[in-house]
RNA sequence: GGGCGGUUAGCUCAGUUGGUUAGAGCGCCUGCCUUACAAGCAGGAUGUCGGGGGUUCGAGUCCCUCACUGCCCA
């Protein structure tokens, strides 16, 4: 039996079986449209994890955001594409394999650099799938079949074309800059690549001798201070602040370099900080970038004293072949030995670490290519300041432009194997530099075939913010090939965390708004920049920390993995609390307590689909069967139909239009929070309860009447499930398949469509019918506890009904029926405000004012006159706040004359009830007995 | 040093253009094995909205200032 489900929700039992189902089935599959018009795309890219990564809590909260609003979006219709694959990696993935060379005692150099290629194919082949594997089992709603990967062939030729038309365009340069050196990598890495570090370290302060013009020392010594000594060897001149009076008579003299005995100049410039150290700066252009710039500013030679591996080099003399550390301590212990070292200070500096391999960076003057940014930076600032692209939170954008204002050209070239090989080609014979798109074969400005390939690679990004083009086909548009380009590009968001913003958003903007510039739209015109941008959307998520908002790290050992909490709780449970935590801009703290919470909603739901199978098989059984038809789209109600039903409907309707409205607004924790509340608090609580009183099954019953209860709760499940769908797409799968017992209307819940609101304001009637009698009950049920009546005790009651203003009385003498049962109640009696019973009331009817409608419950029991005095009294004193504060309000002229009327009313009227229930308790207070014996 | 945030219940966080006496989940307390669910049901307690000042009829919300704290960039 379909319907026969096991008691508790156990996630492990059905997920595995639906993520494969859904690959396999291909259902989230999105084919290159043909012909015109057709549905709205919703087209989202998943920012390319590394190939060699393992899913992280940042992936999974990244990419349960992308798959709800992508699921969201297809169930409203959307023509819906979300596009997996990962980037090359190009450090990361070659230090794999290198470790792994390592191990077999073999290395790169000895494989050559072709078979070294071929070697980190085949591990990619093993094992880069591994992050992918981990989405599918995650249920990622994406189009398998369009997987893409960087170094795919498709790809590699946007990455070429991109390149060329750089150069062509005077937009790529080759030189010897000072860049960020990672010498364990043994390349270049990008300003972004580096992460510094504090670092406790020491300031040195070494004399520097002054000399005459014949070179002879003078006595005299220029004091400098440095925090990295061992680069001294390369020192090329000393650098002071112009104004700094101290050195004023030194102006155009000279120095001797100790350790080297080069002499070197003093020079003046006003970047030098007279605060720091001794006001004196040692300027060593090939190590360090602000000496770089101070060497190109004055026309200074730059000495490279260390080799790739930073070690120090022939030009560092009797140095030469030590790691720089080790020259470090050897040149602070000669300077010592020579009484040139004047002095060591403690001194906590950044410094600055390969993102990759932690080593530490060294600054060094090679030969790297570059990318010309600042015309491609105003395109990518334009396309956000003129509204073409929107962040959220709106904040970013600030971030964003703070950062494109301020950016520096883009050090494109890595010495690595691994990558895309920059397609130029370097002539032996005339010395010049060839780019072309299809190898040459001669260089072209000699003609000489003695050409041979730049070894370099390009950084990954360079191809990964290429993306959002290359995937649909770029450069290839042809009128033949270009549909999925015309369908799918710009997409419509991009979602990513924030630490990336540089890396990902930022790239794909510049070089998406410059590539697509080129492609004319469909009808030939030409591109605006609306139109060439790589997204419309840009969300920006924050961090997931641990409970105690640390952030996770290997070191500190916090670290969660997502598939070991799926593992424990579900994949909907943990997708639950990632999308219910993810408010805009505020770091996630991820604490199981609420994945507990969220297994615990599941479990519920999983009880309630028991419950309603249960029903429905009991229908069956005396020939009652729903009609599958009143499934699948959002429920209606007869008009006659009781309260409850009307009033799930009506409740139905409107969560679905907050449900909406916050997923527009990408607020996951809203939508979240208002789907469990509807399902939990609504649903379960009250509508689930009610309803037993509609399903009479025996004889006597209207048949009509159960089969019009069975339909709506039902229907309303079904619709429910659907909204859930999204954020919990394991468990709505299983239940809604056997909701139609093995005859689904589609291959998936996620097929169908998400529920819509089909009514609006006219529901509030209902709403607030059926709010009243909640109150009522909620009234009773604390008088009950007020009075110690046990659970399982039904006791008569009586509600006191007030003509005055709640109309919910009358609406509850209606539903009598409801009352008692969810009170509940023996018996129950609707009492006119006038003739309420005022004398016997706390004797065994007690009286309990609640709200503007009194209930009474009736107990055999003695009152606990000192807890009631003591509820009383704290109820009275909430009164008079109320009142004094109302007074306060109202007997404000400038309040009565400037407030809108309906605070104004709202607040007269809210006056008026708190003035009736003091009155109400003072009277309940008075009347106790005055006895100071308890109870 | 420059820039951007944050500070609301024991914890984690909401609080949309200022508007009636500030919310949720978890946790806590009390009572219930009420045949969908003890991963449950029912009821309950809990806040000088970081401090100070200002604007306003009205401030958690706007402005100034201080304190603490986080992040990004140099």
């Amino acid at each position: 039996m379909p319907h026969d489900l096991p008691k508790a929700y156990d996630p492990t039992a059905i997920e595995d079986h639906w993520a494969a189902y859904w690959v396999h089935e291909n259902l989230f599959a999105q084919p290159t449209p043909t012909g015109e018009g057709g549905t709205e795309p919703f087209t989202i890219l998943l920012p390319p994890p590394n190939v060699t990564g393992r899913l992280h809590m940042g992936h999974m909260l990244n990419q349960t955001e992308m798959d709800i609003l992508t699921r969201w979006r297809r169930m409203s219709g959307r023509r819906a594409l979300w596009l997996p694959g990962t980037d090359h990696a190009g450090i990361a993935t070659q230090m794999m394999v290198e470790r792994q060379l390592v191990s077999e005692g073999s290395s790169r150099q000895q494989l050559g650099r072709e078979a070294f290629v071929e070697r980190v194919w085949e591990w990619k082949r093993h094992y880069g799938g591994a992050i992918l594997e981990q989405m599918k089992r995650l249920g990622a709603s994406v189009d398998w079949q369009r997987e893409y990967f960087t170094m795919d062939e498709r790809l590699s030729v946007a990455v070429r074309e991109a390149f060329v038309k750089l150069h062509e365009q005077g937009l790529i340069y080759r030189g010897a800059y000072i860049v960020n050196w990672c010498p364990r990598c043994q390349t270049a890495i990008s300003d972004l690549e580096v992460v510094y570090d504090e670092h406790k370290g020491h300031l040195w302060e070494i004399r520097y001798p002054v000399v005459d013009d014949a070179g002879a020392d003078t006595g005299e010594f220029l004091t400098v201070a440095t925090t990295r000594p061992e680069t001294m060897l390369g020192d090329v001149a000393v650098a002071i602040h112009p104004e700094d009076e101290r050195y004023t008579h030194l102006h155009g003299k000279t120095l001797r370099l100790p350790l080297v005995n080069r002499t070197i100049p003093i020079i003046l410039d006003e970047w030098v900080s007279r605060d720091f150290g001794t006001g004196a700066v040692k300027v060593t252009p090939a190590h360090d970038p602000n000496d770089f710039a101070l060497g190109q500013r004055h026309d200074l030679p730059s000495i490279n004293v260390m080799d790739e591996t930073a070690h120090i080099n022939a030009e560092g003399g009797a140095y030469a072949g030590l790691d720089r550390y080790v020259a470090r301590k050897k040149v602070i212990a000669d300077l010592e030995g020579l009484g040139l070292l004047a002095g060591v200070k403690d001194h906590t500096n950044n410094v600055g670490h390969c993102d990759r391999c932690k080593t530490v960076v060294e600054p060094r003057l090679s030969m790297q290519w570059f990318v010309k940014i600042q015309p491609l930076a105003d395109k990518a600032i334009a396309a956000v300041k003129e509204g073409h692209i929107r962040f959220t939170p709106e904040m970013y954008a600030k971030t964003y432009f703070e950062w494109m204002n301020n950016i520096h050209d883009w050090c494109i070239s890595r010495q690595l194997w691994w990558g895309h090989r920059i397609p130029a080609w370097h002539c032996a014979a005339c010395r010049k530099i060839t780019v072309a798109r299809v190898d040459p074969t001669a260089c072209a400005h000699c003609g000489s075939d003695r050409i041979t390939q730049e070894t370099d690679v390009l950084d990954t990004w360079f191809s990964s913010g290429l993306l959002p083009v290359s995937v649909f086909g770029w450069p290839n548009i042809t009128p033949e090939s270009r549909a999925d380009f015309d369908a799918f590009y710009p997409t419509s968001l991009l979602v990513t965390g924030f630490d990336i913003l540089f890396f990902w958003v930022a790239r794909m903007i510049m070089l998406g708004c410059w590539f697509a510039a080129d492609v004319p739209m469909p009808d030939g015109s030409p591109r605006a920049l609306a139109d060439s941008v790589p997204f419309k959307d840009v969300y920006i998520h924050a961090l997931v920390r641990d409970a105690n908002r640390e952030k996770m790290s290997k070191t500190k050992g916090n670290v969660i993995d997502p598939i070991e909490i799926v593992k424990q709780y579900g994949t909907d449970a943990v997708r639950f609390t990632l999308a219910s935590m993810a408010s805009p801009g505020t770091d996630i703290a991820f604490n199981v307590a609420r994945t507990e919470g969220y297994r615990a909603f599941a479990n519920k739901i999983w009880n309630a689909a028991r419950f309603i199978f249960m029903q429905m098989d009991r229908a069956k059984e005396v020939g009652i069967e729903i009609d599958a038809a009143a499934l699948g789209a959002m429920p209606t109600v007869a008009g006659n139909a009781p309260l409850e039903a009307r009033w799930i409907v009506a409740e139905l309707h409107a969560t679905a239009a907050k449900v909406n409205k916050s997923l527009e607004d990408y607020r996951y924790d809203d939508a979240a929070n208002i789907i469990y509340q509807f399902f939990w608090g609504s649903f379960c609580d009250w509508y689930l309860e009610i309803v037993k009183l509609r399903l009479d099954f025996s004889d006597a019953a209207d048949t009509a009447k159960t089969k019009a209860a069975l339909t709506t709760l039902v229907g309303v499940f079904e619709a429910a499930l659907r909204m859930l769908s999204p954020f919990m797409p394991f468990i709505t799968e299983e239940i809604w398949h056997a909701i139609y017992d093995g005859k689904p209307p589609a291959k998936s819940i996620a097929l169908m469509q998400y529920p819509k609101a089909g009514y609006g304001p006219e529901l509030a009637p209902v709403l607030e019918h059926m709010a009243g009698v909640q109150f009522v009950i909620s009234g009773i049920r604390t008088r009950r506890k007020e009075l110690g009546v046990p659970e399982n005790v039904k006791t008569p009651v009586k509600v006191v009904t007030w003509a005055g203003g709640f109309g919910g009385s009358v609406t509850a003498e209606k539903n009598s029926d409801i009352l008692m049962k969810l009170s509940p109640a023996s018996s129950i009696e609707f009492v006119p405000f006038a003739d309420r019973d005022e004398g016997g009331r706390f004797s065994k009817l007690a009286w309990s004012a609640i709200g503007p409608t009194d209930v009474a419950v009736e107990y055999e029991a003695a009152i606990d006159v000192a807890a009631e005095r003591e509820r009383l009294t704290k109820d009275i004193a909430k009164y008079e706040k109320g009142l004094a504060a109302a007074a306060r309000q109202l007997g404000n002229e400038g309040f009565i004359a400037k407030a809108p009327a309906h605070i104004v009313e709202g607040l007269k009227k809210q006056e008026a009830e708190t003035r009736l229930l003091l009155e109400k308790a003072q009277a309940a207070l008075s009347a106790l007995p005055q006895t100071n014996s308890e109870g």
